[in-house]
RNA sequence: GUCCCCAUCGUCUAGAGGCCUAGGACAAGAGCUUUUCAAGCUCUCGACAGGGGUUCAAAUCCCCUUGGGGACGCCA
């Protein structure tokens, strides 16, 4: 690689803060600036921005990284961690306290309702100041063009705070220029903070990086989304049983489209469609319906060798006590194209894994109280345990036939055989049910259930 | 309050001045299929925030209004 092409080398980076999980937003963010890095064959960075002693967590970090493998984010080299280079940033504070661009002071911290906290021992020495200038400043971002700030709106910055910690806006500036960042591909939510740091770019002479600030995820209310919209961490959709493929594809979704009508894509078709010119300068809603119709999207096209492991995840030991591997996989064959999360299998098909079924009182009493219901069931129950073989072309024969026989409709035996079984009004075909369950157990809960009619 | 960003169906979006009586997807509704529910297929509903310009022509460009969002920490 020559000098030339190394210095056009596309450098972004994703800078998370351990002070929660992966926020669906943040995990956006990180998936542009991937999507770019990847597209352009460059390098994605990853800093973790520790630099807040009392939020900063180790297990906040474990579980980002955690989240990104997940999702299939890989980045380029080790994570690089701020609280690491705390000696940079104070050499670099005090190059602009000599050249005369900034000034110590010695105040109170307060917390957040202002209140001055007395007997801090964080205050070691004095923190240091940036000198505001007086200038118009002008952004030229990568999705929203040309953006101008008055500088006489931005009070003086803090760089080192009083307990030797950089601030935000300071150690970013820092470690994009050592780190060769190229461009930085943020929230919009940033957009205020740009202006700062490129007052701190042009003190030190650094060439600034390109900007794009991404439009912001917002929640059903249009507010940003928050908890109280729902499930807001990757780690919730993960143990929610959505599939990363499609979360993937969902998100970047968000704020961004090929421009073709095409939206199922798998993540190479994405790299190769990326663009950051596309990315919508509009928040985008977030919407669960569109994210869990793309996850059955995503779940109906695996074939059954691959979900089944993927379901089996979802279910806990004695759920699969007694279930042979085939067995199982007949059974999430036929729960494919009912279920849109991963999780929601126990549940739907709770009644292949457990024998005791909970009958709601109310439907049961509905049951009891058809016309020569108890007869006409017992006949059945009769028929079928007269049957050799079990499946799903010999019970329907034998229900169809009886059915005749009594000169009723087939439904009045299939329906009661539903609830009886399976304890539910609605679900798979019930010759499906039939065979799968087996003839012992379809007549143990003929028997039980006909106790209580 | 100050500054900044934004504005196409309920939601995600297509749309780079004539291809737009505005296209697709999710959701919703209807029908077909059917033992129920799904799935599938077909159809329906549904938007350029408002007002001024510019232009032969504006969803697309400009301005104003309105409406949303974000930021104003010794948080990141």
């Amino acid at each position: 690689m020559n000098l030339l092409q190394e210095m056009q080398e596309i450098r972004v980076r994703f800078a998370p803060s351990p002070t929660g999980y992966l926020h669906i937003g943040s995990a956006r963010t990180a998936l542009f600036n991937w999507l770019y890095a990847r597209h352009l064959n460059g390098k994605l960075i990853l800093r973790i921005e520790d630099t807040d002693l009392e939020r900063s967590k180790k297990e906040f970090l474990e579980e980002i990284l955690d989240s990104l493998k997940w999702l299939g984010l890989n980045w380029d080299g080790e994570p690089i961690l701020q609280s690491a280079r705390l000696d940079i940033y104070r050499k670099s504070a005090k190059q602009l306290l000599d050249k005369g661009l900034a000034y110590e002071a010695q105040g109170e911290i307060r917390d957040k309702e202002g209140n001055i906290i007395k007997n801090s021992k964080r205050i070691t020495q004095k923190a240091i100041i940036f000198k505001v200038p007086q200038k118009i400043i002008t952004i030229n971002d990568l999705v929203h063009g040309k953006i101008e700030i008055d500088s006489s709106t931005i009070k003086d910055q803090v760089m080192i705070k009083s307990d030797g910690f950089p601030t935000y806006n300071f150690a970013c500036v820092i470690d994009d220029t050592d780190m060769g960042i190229t461009h930085v591909i943020r929230g919009d939510d940033h957009i205020s903070n740009t202006p700062k740091q490129l007052l701190f770019y042009e003190a030190f002479g650094f060439k600034a990086p390109e900007f794009g600030h991404v439009p912001l995820i917002l929640g059903k209310d249009r507010s940003r989304m928050s908890k109280r919209h729902g499930a807001t961490s990757i780690r919730e959709y993960k143990q929610a049983g959505y599939l990363p493929e499609a979360l993937v594809n969902f998100i970047s979704l968000l704020g961004w489209a090929p421009g073709n009508d095409r939206e199922i894509m798998s993540v190479t078709d994405i790299i190769k469609e990326f663009d950051i010119k596309n990315v919508k300068s509009v928040n985008a809603v977030f919407d669960t319906d569109k994210l869990n119709w793309m996850n059955s999207e995503y779940i109906k096209a695996l074939d059954v060798n691959t979900l089944t492991p993927l379901i089996k995840e979802f279910l806990d030991k004695e759920d699969l006590e007694g279930l042979d591997e085939l067995n199982l996989k007949k059974i999430v064959k036929l729960f494919t194209i009912r279920i849109k999360t991963l999780g929601e299998f126990k549940q739907e098909a709770g009644y292949f894994l457990k024998d005791k079924l909970e009958y709601d009182a109310g439907q049961l009493l509905k049951l009891a109280q058809r016309p020569a219901i108890k007869e006409n069931l017992i006949k059945f129950r009769d028929t079928l345990s007269g049957l050799n073989e079990f499946t799903i072309l010999n019970t329907e024969e034998a229900l169809r036939n009886l059915a005749k026989e009594l000169n009723i409709s087939a439904g009045e035996l299939i329906h009661p055989s539903r609830f009886i079984l399976t304890g539910k009004t609605v679900g798979p075909g019930i010759f499906d049910v039939f065979e799968l369950l087996g003839k012992d157990r379809v007549l143990k809960r003929f028997d039980r259930a006909l106790e209580k009619i």
